[in-house]
RNA sequence: UGGGGUGUAGCCAAGCGGUUAAGGCACAGGGUUUUGAUCCCUGCAUUCCCAGGUUCGAGUCCUGGCACCCCAGCCA
């Protein structure tokens, strides 16, 4: 939605694919893939890649991106991801259609393919060791050398394999690899492992294979057997791209797609890698892969994201080969236009300060009528239970305010948004001298907030009425690291010494407007003047939603009072 | 003197030899406002990592530097 209002933005893989459609090439096809692990819970990082890769095929001549899962390594993937995974970019707004892929489906014809590698002495059977093969692979600046089985015969080398496969030898007692060069400048290309023998049940195939295919070797040939014509991926396999080409080339693909690489996504005050997200989780220092402080899609989903603030996040941010690292202020910016163009407005007081109108008739209760929102007259409005006690914002009230202080205050008047001004007349504080209450006064005819004799008040503030108060639990997030670069390690510190310790602040009680009590799971609020709030999707029971704090407002009251 | 990449504002990013270097975020100022929100104006790179060169003309082409990132898994 919020996508189509945006001009469409030119990066250099839209480039490539507008002139490939130009020159005819692939017949003017697009046809993309999204290629994750099953190995873990899909983040921010990965939003960035769906949205190029299934923005892109839908872009482009009714393209299509399929999603496919990289499953080649046993030890380490789950069921429990491919789920989760298929979920998340479902729930970002994909569609794979009946284009859902494992490269585990095609392990039969990875290893026809292999064999025929073989035949045409492409690859041989190497019992090295590894670390053997390590130190034959030599170094960045010194070439490798050859290994003593490299000049191993095709039947030799065909029996071998088949052993392998067999189940014959046991794990790391010998591989299958790629018969290149060893002394290329390029590391990849020194004879690089095609099949490893790895003992392990694998979450599709079971104990069907002892042997399993490496990615390089994986990843383009299931590119070519899908006929995807564009093969997005980051950066770092720039290097990968001629084994890639090599392969391909080598076995005759059906066709051969073309690797083009981009950077991955970096955010300010966070991690995306796999492995410290895992720890975070590890460690106990979140709750969990879903917990909302985490940038993983399940994360931002509790925390109140919505696919279409991320799908603009992604927009935004553009797509290039530079190493950088974006602003948390871009994402928090889509979140907010979002959700400030459709989360109805609601009152809620997170930290209560007592206020009694004493000039109020005790025990009355009086029905008056706000809008949902301030700008859009669809949205309708609601009725609010005003009555002598109500609750503010504590810091609504100063004994001693700045100048600048538009809110109540000794003697002060402000408008209780929709209901009435109030001047505050007596301040209640308890022996110690804390302040418990205050007592105001109001005056009947500004019903609704505004004044007949037309006098002006510089601040409305938001009330709840302490009767008709629905207690509920609202938790505050904030960002999980204090520093914009946790893992950039240039204090010479460990990236979890800049964990933010506030970032989880509890209220076991607000007060907020009745009608939230029976909100649903994921719906979303404004508590205006605040920030906007979800309805916790893991946490909550019926009748008693937790709400979790997306974002707040832009503040700049808060702004003003830290410069001083 | 290993290879592969990248350098345009505080953070992203367009720009494909030819008007005054798009746009977003951030920031600053002003206006509207029953949210100190939203919205609306305005400002924010005489200059594109640096130095030379080619050209009537260079962020764009050439040469030489500099800085940063990635690669030595039987991980992806």
């Amino acid at each position: 939605m919020s996508e189509n209002s945006n001009p469409e933005s030119s990066n250099f893989i839209r480039n490539i694919i507008k002139d490939d459609i130009k020159n005819k090439k692939n017949k003017s096809l697009v046809h993309t893939r999204f290629p994750p692990e099953p190995n873990g819970y899909l983040h921010i990082g990965h939003a960035k890649s769906i949205c190029l890769n299934f923005g892109i095929a839908n872009d482009f001549n009714d393209g299509l991106c399929n999603l496919r899962f990289d499953d080649t390594n046993p030890i380490k993937e789950d069921l429990e991801f491919t789920k989760s995974i298929q979920q998340d970019v479902k729930w970002l707004g994909f569609e794979w259609g009946e284009r859902l892929f494992y490269a585990s489906d095609y392990f039969e014809q990875l290893f026809e393919f292999a064999k025929q590698m073989i035949n045409d002495g492409k690859a041989y059977v190497d019992h090295l060791s590894a670390e053997e093969i390590r130190e034959y692979r030599g170094t960045l600046t010194e070439p490798g050398k050859e290994s003593p089985h490299r000049g191993r015969s095709v039947e030799e080398n065909l029996s071998l394999f088949d052993r392998m496969r067999a189940g014959e030898f046991e794990e790391g007692e010998c591989v299958l690899r790629g018969k290149i060069d060893m002394s290329s400048p390029n590391m990849n290309m020194r004879d690089p492992t095609i099949y490893r023998i790895k003992k392990a049940t694998h979450h599709r195939t079971g104990n069907d294979w002892c042997i399993y295919p490496m990615y390089d070797y994986t990843h383009c040939i299931s590119d070519a057997l899908e006929g995807i014509t564009h093969s997005l991926c980051t950066l770092e396999f720039e290097d990968h791209r001629p084994l890639y080409d090599w392969f391909l080339e080598k076995l005759s693909a059906p066709c051969h797609p073309q690797q083009i690489e981009f950077a991955r996504l970096n955010l300010n005050y966070t991690v995306t890698s796999k492995r410290k997200l895992n720890e975070l989780v590890k460690d106990g220092d979140v709750s969990g892969w879903d917990d909302p402080r985490m940038p993983t899609i399940v994360g931002m989903r509790r925390r109140g994201y919505t696919p279409e603030s991320i799908r603009d996040f992604c927009h935004r941010i553009g797509v290039t080969k530079n190493d950088t690292a974006i602003d948390v202020s871009v994402l928090e910016n889509s979140v907010r236009e979002d959700l400030d163009n459709r989360a109805p407005r609601v009152m809620g007081i997170l930290d209560p300060l007592k206020v009694v109108i004493n000039n109020y008739p005790e025990g009355e209760t009086e029905q008056l009528e706000a809008p949902n929102h301030p700008n859009d007259k669809e949205m309708g409005a609601r009725k609010l239970s005003f009555s002598r006690i109500i609750y503010i914002e504590k810091n609504d009230f100063m004994e001693d305010p700045p100048k600048k202080f538009f809110r109540l205050a000794p003697g002060k008047e402000v408008r209780l948004r929709y209901a009435y001004f109030i001047i505050c007349n007596e301040i209640i504080k308890d022996s110690s001298g804390n302040l418990v209450e205050l007592h105001c006064s109001y005056d009947p005819d500004t019903k609704g907030g505004n004044a007949p004799d037309g006098r002006k008040v510089k601040g409305t503030i938001h009330w709840v009425s302490a009767e008709h108060a629905f207690k509920a639990e609202v938790r505050l997030y904030d960002r999980l690291f204090n520093d914009p670069k946790p893992d950039s390690n240039r204090h010479q510190k460990d990236w979890k010494d800049f964990l933010n310790r506030e970032s989880k602040k509890i209220i076991k009680e607000a007060y907020l407007e009745p009608s939230l009590q029976s909100a649903k799971n994921e719906e979303f609020f404004q508590f205006e003047r605040l920030g906007y709030f979800c309805v916790d999707n893991k946490d909550s029971e019926k009748g008693k939603p937790i709400f979790n704090r997306t974002v707040s407002l832009r503040d700049s009251w808060l702004k003003q009072k830290k410069e001083n």
